[in-house]
RNA sequence: GUGGGUGUAGCUCAGUUGGUUAGAGUGCCGGGUUGUGGCCCCGGAGGUCGAGGGUUCAAAUCCCUUCACUCACCCCA
């Protein structure tokens, strides 16, 4: 019979692995907490309309990507493919506009779009997201900016670059968008199969083409940030004010678009060559309409999300946590002496020290063996002699130095455990 | 959804133009040496060669199908 094995693009992450997330999530909630940003926690599962009205029902992630199904209440129900559409759904749902002018929120959690799995992306993934609600205020912008890079450098992420362009708003872009369509009518033979489609669909994709007859198409072509209004343009020009202010570099790419149709504005990424094609670690950007366009009030909004498979595989070596390693192994010769480790050992983890012991009926030489790749700080080896003499010796895994510890008083170990664990 | 690459021991991989009982390193188990661990030495266990079918006297090797993994397109974090 053939086993079981995980689904498709859902993996697995080991206790190897799992240092490196806590080192990411904790440095994140540390850093956030810091500019003042709570945490939300939201549900996996929302109604497929959300994402279908948040999201765009002519994006791919909606069209082809989301897992959907109907439910016993006759509901549609989906996965969450992405988490700004659920923060502001909680957001307006339990009126946290009225509380204050300004939500900074964060949550953190898996993601499910059904693609096919490649380097960096996968069916059920993980994001960081972070979304400032409630004002429009180009600080606001500049700050989660700010905010974002200090985060990536703090989990010890080099060679990044920031790219920053606006996408204008309702009033600028449709004027835009139709420019660029007449543009490109009489070049459609030039384009490929591809951009042919996103002509009708979504024709400012075109941009992010990589095909070379694309390319050089869209050279020519009339760009966004020549067509937004005055409005959109004074916001960008003290978006890059406030950076410049805050010492963050950024580069102005002209060219950037996003896929989802919610953004206005501001828009930015964090890319690196490290990841192969899913270059992208962080997209963000303002989404000034959203709110109001999911059934509430008119309020303006920006976030970015972090890939966090991503984000850790280009974690350089050393800087990531690690999984603590055992103060102590007891090693134990015979049934008797395994009892009186079984206990010993319990009760000192319980004191809040990390123990370790031997189940088997090992020789010496393998339970030493076994300390020594655990790690273990200390070993206690007792047997059927140290439990008639009460004394057992305490062998230091590094230095080497071994002394005698009474067994009728944990204490004086677990004090001895302890002086060296401030130490270290 | 479309294309390319790869599936041999727990892990990383060899396996020549098809040719006896399919190998190495590492890990695991046992033993020797060592002051009770790291180094070294000896021995051992472990493989439906991804799965199914075909060609052949003979298939890990050639052909077909299928599945999985992987990279890229698409899309996006």
């Amino acid at each position: 019979m053939a086993s079981i094995t995980s689904v498709r693009g859902f993996k697995d992450i080991l206790p190897e692995e799992t240092a490196k997330w806590r080192y990411v999530e904790e440095t994140a909630r540390r850093v956030f907490a810091c500019f003042g940003v709570k945490e939300i926690r939201i549900p996996l599962l929302e109604k497929t309309e959300l994402f279908k009205r948040g999201i765009g029902e002519a994006t791919d992630i909606v069209e082809k990507e989301m897992y959907t199904f109907l439910d016993r209440g006759g509901d549609y129900l989906t996965l969450r493919p992405e988490a700004t559409a659920s923060v502001i759904r909680a957001y307006l749902e339990h009126h946290l506009y009225t509380k204050e002018p300004l939500s900074k929120l964060y949550t953190m959690g898996p993601m499910f779009r059904r693609e096919r799995p490649q380097k960096g992306r996968f069916r059920q993934f993980h994001q960081i997201n972070v979304e400032f609600l409630g004002l429009d205020d180009p600080r606001i912008d500049s700050e989660l900016i700010f905010m974002l890079i200090h985060f990536l450098r703090a989990v010890g992420l080099e060679d990044l670059t920031l790219e920053i362009n606006s996408l204008g708003c309702p009033l600028c872009r449709p004027a835009f968008r139709d420019r660029l369509t007449s543009f490109l009518a009489d070049k459609e033979n030039a384009l490929c199969e591809d951009c042919r489609r996103r002509l009708g669909t979504n024709p400012l994709r075109i941009f992010d083409c990589k095909q070379e007859g694309c390319r050089e198409t869209i050279a020519g072509a009339p760009l966004i940030l020549d067509y937004i209004c005055d409005d959109c343009d004074a916001h960008f020009k003290e978006v890059q004010r406030h950076l410049d202010t805050l010492d963050t570099p950024y580069r102005v790419n002209r060219r950037m678009v996003r896929g989802l149709d919610y953004y206005t504005r501001t828009a930015f990424e964090v890319t690196t060559s490290a990841l192969g094609a899913q270059n992208a670690v962080t997209g963000g950007g303002r989404y000034d309409g959203l709110p109001k366009l999911l059934g509430g009030p008119d309020i303006p909004g920006i976030g970015f999300a972090i890939g966090v498979e991503r984000l850790i595989s280009m974690q350089p070596a050393g800087a990531e946590g690690s999984n603590a390693n055992p103060d102590l192994f007891i090693a134990s010769l015979g049934e008797k002496a395994r009892d009186f480790a079984y206990g010993l050992s319990n009760r000192l983890r319980a004191s809040g020290l990390i123990a370790e012991m031997e189940f088997s009926d090992k020789g010496l030489k393998s339970q030493m063996k076994r300390a020594n790749k655990l790690g273990c700080r200390y070993t206690l080896i007792i047997g059927e002699n140290e439990l008639a003499t009460g004394n057992a010796p305490l062998r230091q895994m590094d230095g080497g130095e071994q002394r005698d510890v009474a067994l009728s008083s944990p204490r004086d170990l677990s004090a001895i455990l302890r002086t060296g664990k401030t130490n270290t």
